[in-house]
DNA sequence: TATAACCACGGATTATAATCCGTATTTTTT
DNA sequence: AAAAAATACGGATTATAATCCGTGGTTATA
């Protein structure tokens, strides 16, 4: 998409795997789609801060730190 | 909207009043429309990534400084 | 007290975020 | 090497973010 939505992309999939679950199961803890899961990582949509919160949260970090 | 859209919302006013400018300004100097700045500050939507910064950018502050 | 600048609020439309499938490929495990 | 798990990727649809334009009310300024 954009460098931003890359950038940030990097950030949830490096804290991802520093907490070792896979796309599909952080998805589905968060409550939202497992393609959309991917698109987000890969840096292909630009997410709103809904979601980053979400995400944030089940990843045990503030919303701030997943940002570029 | 919910809790986290209206603490952003009232985020983004208090930056704004504090570098005096109106919501009709900073809505075009970030190039977005002035009544959904209005909502923005009432916290009565939920924005994406990409307008956040482009409000960071303008208020000369980061992003992360932003959110609640 | 006018006049203007600023903000709240709304309805209708357009752009796009997010979902719901599916399949192919890559990576990991056995 | 085979099987299983994880990821990439895409098309079609639905939900909603964002725009466009208008009006009424409130607060500063002349």
């Amino acid at each position: 998409m954009n460098d931003l939505a890359k950038a940030l992309g990097a950030n949830i999939r490096a804290k991802r795997k520093e907490s070792g679950i896979s796309q599909d199961a952080l998805a589905l803890e968060c409550g939202l789609d497992r393609s959309y899961m991917g698109r987000i990582e890969r840096g292909e949509v630009n997410i709103t801060i809904e979601k980053l919160y979400k995400i944030a949260a089940q990843l045990n970090c503030s919303a701030g730190t997943l940002l570029p």
